[in-house]
DNA sequence: TTGTAAGCGTTATCAC
DNA sequence: GTGATAACGCTTACAA
């Protein structure tokens, strides 16, 4: 059937030759001359649902093929105005913490036709930096998980480009963002120790910049004063495992003798903090000292540390993202939505804990 | 200065309705126009080191700071043939146990003017797929971190498109790659638990299709046959946490007894066996047992553990991806590159070692 | 130094 | 169903 007067393969093999020697690209004008086509046939048959007739489709798919043929999303995304691309802005302390989120992230994006370009923050003093990138990359949408000023925020707004912050509150503006009830989740872990019987506080916080931390910190402090308790010795940390260690020794220390519980801002932190409680203390936990942590990471689960903490739902958190930053990227805005997904207690084996309030 | 007769305020108030009611994106021209320049002098304002007057750029830059104006990067990429966008294609086994790797990468590449496009495989079968969307978006360069075909490979070559293999061994085919020893480091494991006395082997292997696993496996059977010690029993494994404990249960009601040393395939896995060795079956590590892992991640130098392993230079390898990958974008290709980077013993508290050998 | 004009590789509109 | 043709927003000779 293929061997007419010109044979394709002949022409095909040109065809490479003069784009070779030009060094530009297979273009669709280089398959509709292969096809024997229009180019405006080969664009068609790379759009799902147009209208092309079974046999010219073949014959451009088969000429594609030949020619190594790939639509320029450039190109595309010039005339559609759409790029299917979503900026993750990101700082490294999540990546570092919850490595499932980015891969979730891309898993669910790109369900929906959709690529991650990131942005991965080292100190999110970049953000500025960051988002000037980001316009210039005409992405469809962005999940922010980083601090964003007031300044930044009103930009998203002005620049009418859809968005969603990933576990950050910015309550005051009213934006799109999904969000685990960390302050919530805070007075239900005081809650429970305290319905066991603890009665002196202290509590290992989380960097100063951190919303979260601060969120979790300002959940244990009003429930405790709530509950009618003194206010938690705070000792401040950096999220990481060697603020455990250290905010260990500092409370003892400081307070000069070992509390009731230690609430540490996160689960790396925890562990640390139990480390040294068991290994260099020799305190017996949870029987002398409760020690509870926030997120739920992999490790907390591991049999030498069985951690009592609230489990973040990461998974579901991240399927709601994508499926909000979508929806806005579709419908645009329809006003800002706020959602809230609740921290669940893991009665792990380093703290007593009461019956649910 | 700037109340002539046509206020700018008043121009630009009119340029941006203009643009809203016409819902399109802000261009050059537009700039062009609020500035009183040609649409090129905007263009060249934003190319660094071109040739532009002071006092146009000024007039050019506020005319795009009041428009909201950033240039378009699709369209840009179009004429330039460069996007500045490097696609990492990475398994989630990676991005979950390296999570540091991710983010090294974006900073890597950030300094060097480059952004991620994100493919993250849940599962590696999926590699086609994702490669033709890594086609699509025009990126500069590749970074590989996942198992790719010889027809895989073979594409790659054909669009002549610069790429980097990380932590992956393709021997057989002449590709640029960034790795690290497997196997130099599993026989210097051997080689050093031997030389402290142990005679008995087993080893919790990873996954079937891994690699890394297959190179560490490799290592470890060779210099075991080498110093005319026993084959060692081999379990498999998947790499996570859950394979460690059933590992060790599998390895002892095999044996019949307990071995000498125990490798793990990795570090996650080394933790599992080490947390049912002592929780379970009360068993003294390293005294009765010694047990090593592979990768040197963070929880293997946590007190609880203190784990015997060897560590990757994972710093190092991602700035030599980096690096390579930016080299290869500017020179073009310059024959294949196998850049090997040695894992360093971590001499932790799980394993009894001699001297290296 | 600045402006004019020709692409880059698509999609979209509109006749046919 | 198919083929001209006009955008999309930019960079880059080339001319002034």
């Amino acid at each position: 059937m293929n061997n007419t007067l010109t044979p394709p393969s002949r022409t095909i093999a040109d065809l490479k030759a003069a784009i070779r020697n030009e060094a530009r690209r297979v273009t669709s004008y280089d398959v509709a001359t292969a096809a024997g086509v229009s180019q405006s046939a080969v664009s068609r048959c790379f759009k799902p649902g147009a209208s092309v007739s079974k046999a010219t489709f073949a014959r451009v798919m088969q000429a594609a093929q030949d020619l190594d043929y790939t639509p320029n999303a450039a190109a595309r995304s010039l005339i559609t105005r759409r790029s299917n691309l979503v900026a993750v802005v990101i700082s490294n302390q999540v990546t570092l913490h919850y490595p499932e989120v980015l891969s979730e992230l891309s898993r669910q994006f790109g369900m929906r036709g959709m690529r991650i370009l990131l942005f991965s923050l080292a100190n999110e003093a970049d953000v500025d930096q960051t988002l000037t990138e980001v316009w210039q990359h005409q992405v469809d949408g962005v999940v922010v998980a980083a601090r964003l000023s007031p300044v930044q925020l009103a930009e998203f707004e002005r620049r009418q480009i859809p968005f969603v912050l990933f576990n950050r509150s910015a309550r005051e503006h009213n934006v799109n963002a999904i969000v685990c009830d960390q302050q919530e989740a805070a007075r239900l872990m005081v809650s429970r120790l305290a319905a066991a019987g603890h009665k002196r506080f202290a509590m290992i916080d989380g960097p100063a910049g951190s919303s979260i931390a601060h969120e979790r910190r300002r959940g244990v402090a009003e429930r405790l004063a709530e509950i009618g308790l003194d206010a938690p010795l705070m000792v401040s940390g950096a999220f990481d495992y060697a603020s455990g260690l250290h905010g260990m020794r500092e409370i003892v220390v400081r307070l000069g003798y070992v509390p009731d519980a230690i609430i540490c801002g996160n689960d790396v932190m925890a562990i640390g903090c139990l480390d040294t409680a068991r290994h260099e203390m020799k305190l017996n936990v949870p029987e002398q000292l409760s020690i509870t942590g926030f997120d739920g990471i992999a490790p907390a689960g591991w049999l030498s540390y069985n951690l009592t903490t609230l489990r973040q739902p990461m998974q579901h958190m991240t399927t709601a993202v994508a499926e909000m930053l979508t929806a806005l990227i579709r419908d645009g805005s329809r006003g800002a939505e706020r959602k809230l997904f609740p921290a669940t207690v893991v009665d792990g084996a380093t703290a007593r804990l009461g019956p649910a309030g």
